[in-house]
DNA sequence: TCCTGGTTGCGAAGAGTTCGCAGAAGCAAG
DNA sequence: CTTGCTTCTGCGAACTCTTCGCAACCAGGA
């Protein structure tokens, strides 16, 4: 369980954002927390949820997502096919790498692309979402 | 349409795998030619096979999609949510930026990311497949 | 040309996600 | 605290994209 303190303060995040303080989005929000820096898919979250309020519903948590992510709380990863997607707090910034073989997502430290992603603002005019890199490979287990 | 040459070299490598080369097959590496560097989705590749053959169905425009990824001819795309999974040929590495306005693919030159590659090998023991590198943000005509 | 096993079309199933609606709940004002 | 407006939620159905099973079919080797 993570601290209440880190709740609260995401609550008033949202709250200052103009959004509505729902019990199903600070449940939603709760489970991010517990998640840590794992990355759950919205079925994940809302089975960890209905452990304790069996009334939250699926779309419900679709809907949250959707609400975080589009003002900036929440990120998904979107892997490959098959798989659903995936999404964690944007608590601080990092890039994944997805693994071909196991699946696993890797986080990989902030610094990383700095240099490409500067390059890219220079040379083709796009800015690269700082938070949200993905690059696919074999990771060292599966090798 | 794309020369004759492209498909016949493209069937020829498939032969040489191991691989049956039928007409549907053909078709779809066809299809693929023709988008050129674009990102098709198997929808789309079925929707321009079936112009001239109306009898290829949408499966196995999906089984052949996954076949050329298996044996590395095609790489598939994920894009975000909503978004179906597009592919398209390998026919030279680079990678993709992704714009969350517009949806646009953006090419990048191959060598944009060597130097991050090089490191996550060092450092990490993660092999990145040097093709398939997606990241996300906003294009130059969205901010 | 004949055989054999991989491939295909077809239809249906499956997973993940979205939508519409009526009732419930948040939040600001009184 | 109560009221009232607006947004949110639960529910269920619908939707999209993708996969599967099966019988007929065909590519490639003998």
């Amino acid at each position: 369980m993570a601290g209440a303190g880190e709740l609260d303060e995401l609550v008033d995040r949202l709250r200052a954002l103009g959004e509505r303080v729902t019990t199903a989005r600070r449940l939603v929000l709760g489970a991010l927390l517990d998640a840590g820096h794992d990355h759950t898919s919205a079925e994940q979250l809302a089975g960890v949820i209905q452990r304790d309020h069996p009334d939250v519903n699926l779309s419900t948590v679709y809907r949250t997502l959707d609400l975080l992510e589009s003002v900036g709380l929440v990120i998904r990863a979107g892997l490959g096919t098959g798989a659903a997607t995936t999404y964690h707090l944007v608590d601080r910034p990092h890039h994944h790498a997805v693994c071909d073989g196991c699946g696993a997502v890797i986080d990989l430290p902030a610094g990383a692309f700095d240099a490409v992603v500067r390059r890219l603002e220079r040379e083709h005019g796009f800015a690269a979402r700082p938070s949200h890199l993905t690059l696919t490979g074999r990771c060292a287990d599966c090798r």
